[in-house]
DNA sequence: TACAATTTAATTTTACACAATTTAATTTGA
DNA sequence: TCAAATTAAATTGTGTAAAATTAAATTGTA
């Protein structure tokens, strides 16, 4: 690549992860409306769904969030009845995060949020899952220690 | 993929574009800190650099970006003094936008930012050219048309 | 045992994102 | 020509993100 296309907009992997990440969103806000959940809060959903409780750690290592951005999140979500948050009796800094019924019952409407994706996208799901594990790949070869 | 996995978030193509996008966000924020601009401010920089002159809908239009989110942004780079914001003459409604010495100074020290993802992914840049087409072509197919 | 170090979550601050709405300017069509 | 429709940017309101900081609890070590 010559260095003046270094700087070129459409030469950069960071704005069409970026641009793509908020299209993805943006596709999935009506649906979502429906459910009454932000995007965000799916994914927190998401995780609940597959594991009996959580705590709010667990949740930023999952969706790699801190507690400045969940525990407001979780604390709407709860007001909204999709959860409660407790303090664990044994480690009171640890809050355990667990769904209600309400929470749990949500998940039979969110099939249509995934399947809107694919659909809209019309790849086979080999190709799907090869883009998930170079993704996957990547977000780890992002992470590793900044050798400054 | 089995209907249970359709809700996995580790098969969700939605939740590891969102999470790379952040984690390349959060490589480059060190270097974007010391050019004194945020990862939006970025992009925006890297379409004036491109472009003589702009305005608020063209950059919304190449950052899918609404005046929401541009017209705080370019203020706070107005009075950083990194660009200039003119109403037009000929149609008022018009705002045009271009980069002050100042602005366009910055662009000498901007290589390091794309050239650290490259050196932390290690990869061709076939590769990454390959990808880069992917997630464009993925952008346009989630961007069409609801059929709703 | 006492205290320093570390951990967990909460809080504070700043900057986005985006839907909805408003304001002002321009264009369109009768 | 003029009102209706459309456009461009600004504003309003809500919900994230993330760095920095704080408060409380727990762990590690002398």
């Amino acid at each position: 690549m010559k260095k003046d296309d270094l700087l070129k907009l459409d030469n950069q992997l960071c704005f069409s992860v970026y641009a793509l990440s908020r299209e993805i969103t943006k596709l999935y806000r009506p649906l979502l409306d429906e459910l009454g959940v932000t995007y965000p809060q799916y994914l927190v959903l998401l995780v609940l769904w597959e594991e009996e409780s959580s705590t709010v750690k667990h949740l930023g290592e999952r969706l790699y969030l801190d507690s400045g951005t969940l525990t407001p999140m979780l604390k709407r979500m709860e007001i909204a009845g999709l959860l409660r948050r407790d303090r664990d009796k044994e480690d009171e800094r640890t809050v355990r995060i667990s769904l209600t019924e309400k929470g749990e019952k949500l998940r039979a409407n969110a099939y249509c949020i995934p399947e809107s994706l694919l659909k809209r996208l019309g790849s086979e799901e080999q190709e799907v899952d090869r883009l998930l594990a170079t993704l996957r790949g990547m977000i780890q070869q992002v992470q590793q220690q900044i050798p400054n």
